[in-house]
RNA sequence: GACCCCAUCGUCUAGCCAGGUCCAGGACGUCACCCUUUCAAGGUGAAGACACGGGUUCAAAUCCCGUUGGGGUCACCA
């Protein structure tokens, strides 16, 4: 049987971290099976579905690269098939309706608590006769769970975990308003979307025990699951928004590349071996779920910035200088016809010094600005004393070189350097603070060789004395 | 509180299922050195872990039990 899986998000929030590699790990299951990949949005919770939230989602995935097979699935509008499956179950006697008043389930929960009880409903209604119900009241349906025995569930996972079922009550399928829950929308739904490997955050793993009932009930095989650890913060504790729990698109506003953020999520509870460095297409030939970790891990930015850091340094220059343009525009800097061309020309020296596109622009921009040059605090130290009337010896032996180029140009520098029995980085610091503003950089007999003879000789002339 | 899950360097992890090849390997981070016109990158090296306690065994990071710690779930939310 072809293996179908499924992201399906609820659209309240955006696609948090969590939840991308979630449908990271769905995905490449799908496709290393050559299976297929479902999305499905499950939006039954009208009040706090949104649509923003929605394209938040369908953003974020397609900004991962994450593409799904078929149609999206919204579970709103499956609310008639939903209930007729309840309805079903309830001609078959295995389920029933509840009149219990929202003041009778507090009561009984809160004994069933202090009891120490994990049966939070007690199963009054089970078996009464329907003429007992009470006038204009509009019950909700249960399911009929059973009362003894245990629910085993074989997790991809975490092994065999099983439960007693006197720890489930009967959970409701259907509200008063004749809307379906989380619970019954799901199982419909996977059956009817044919899914056969759920994979999920372990936070549900709770879930399936009452889902494995449902299945059982409606005469279905249960797909096979696996639930994943969740991902936790640097403290250990919940994801906040301070660290991490942020939406896949603050990633992408931070300078990440779509790929290391897949290269990272993928190494977070899964892994191959020592390999650190995965392509997707190596991650779809590798991925399998029995190499998933049992442990929930921390988010740790240090080791996405390193990832990013080695993809930057691996994209091409052309498609980094589209990357960058929007990054350098929150400097304030407008990425023109000039611009680009310098920015293609020296993202060789760029690309290796930046860990995120952030970084790159900061680090780009000065090919990009007009004179005089901004200067850094510390470029302008390094222009103070004597720095001027070296800029203006050295302007001399650059004027003469003929051919502008890093090699010559460096010729020509170190030749000056040593008339004058300077150490090179007497000579190289100034000019580098006057041709960049700042005092790091790439190198800057390329930096000059990019900027051309006379945007080079300019400013380095605007600091020369 | 009840139920369920988890437990190797600071972090991500390999090893565990099929005990010996592990005085525990890799990566990130940290530190040092090298390279060097700066900053990176790169290279070399260092510090750094089997949560604890019992058992089983000739032998346990690996199997079993307990403890402790962490996490998750307990809605007419999803």
């Amino acid at each position: 049987m072809s293996v179908v899986t499924r992201f399906a998000p609820s659209p309240t929030g955006f696609l948090h971290i969590g939840g991308a590699r979630t449908a990271l790990f769905n995905w490449l299951y799908a496709r290393h099976c050559g299976g297929r990949f479902l999305l499905r949005i499950e939006d039954t919770d009208r009040a706090r579905s949104t649509d923003e939230a929605k394209a938040a989602i369908l953003d974020g995935l397609a900004w991962l690269g994450l593409d799904w097979d078929g149609d999206v699935v919204y579970q709103s509008e499956r609310a008639a098939i939903h209930a007729a499956a309840a309805q079903a179950l309830l001609d078959k006697g295995l389920a029933y309706r509840c009149y219990a008043s929202p003041d009778e389930l507090t009561a009984m929960r809160e004994e069933a608590r202090s009891a120490g009880r994990a049966r939070l409903y007690d199963g009054r209604w089970r078996d009464r006769d329907p003429s007992e119900a009470p006038a204009g009241v509009d019950p909700v349906i249960r399911l009929k769970a059973p009362l003894e025995g245990e629910t085993v569930i074989a997790d991809a996972v975490q092994g065999e975990v099983r439960v007693a079922n006197d720890q489930l009550d009967d959970m409701v399928l259907l509200r008063a308003d004749g809307s379906p829950t989380y619970m019954l929308s799901v199982v419909v739904d996977d059956h009817d979307m044919g899914v056969t490997q759920i994979i999920r955050g372990d936070d549900h793993l709770t879930n399936s025990f009452r889902q494995t009932l449902l299945y059982r009930a409606l005469g279905w095989e249960s797909p096979k699951f696996a639930h994943i650890p969740l991902i936790h913060g640097p403290d250990g504790a919940k994801m906040s928004k301070r660290h991490g729990a942020l939406g896949v698109e603050a990633y992408r506003d931070m300078g990440f590349l779509p790929e290391a953020v897949r290269n990272y999520l993928l190494r977070l509870g899964w892994s191959h071996g020592d390999e650190e460095v995965i392509s997707t297409e190596q991650a779809i030939e590798w991925f399998d779920l029995d190499a998933i970790g049992r442990s929930p891990s921390r988010f740790d930015m240090a080791k996405l910035s390193n990832l990013n850091g080695h993809y930057i340094r691996e994209a091409e220059d052309a498609r980094l200088v589209e990357a960058v343009a929007p990054f350098l525009a929150a400097l304030g800097v407008e990425a023109g016809a000039v611009c680009r061309a310098r920015l293609e020309a020296g993202m060789a020296g760029l690309k290796e010094r930046a860990k995120t596109l952030i970084e790159l622009a900061e680090s780009a921009a000065f090919y990009c600005r007009a004179r005089p040059l901004p200067l850094s605090d510390k470029a302008a130290s390094l222009l103070d004393g004597e720095a001027p009337a070296i800029l203006a010896g050295c302007l001399g032996h650059l004027e003469a070189v003929g051919d502008w180029s890093a090699e010559p140009l460096e010729a020509a520098v170190r030749a000056f350097a040593a008339a004058g029995d300077l150490k090179l980085g007497k000579v190289a610091q100034p000019l580098r603070a006057a041709l960049t503003g700042s005092n790091a950089s790439p190198g800057i007999f390329e930096v000059m060789a990019v900027l051309g003879r006379d945007e080079s000789l300019a400013r380095i002339a605007d600091h020369a004395g």
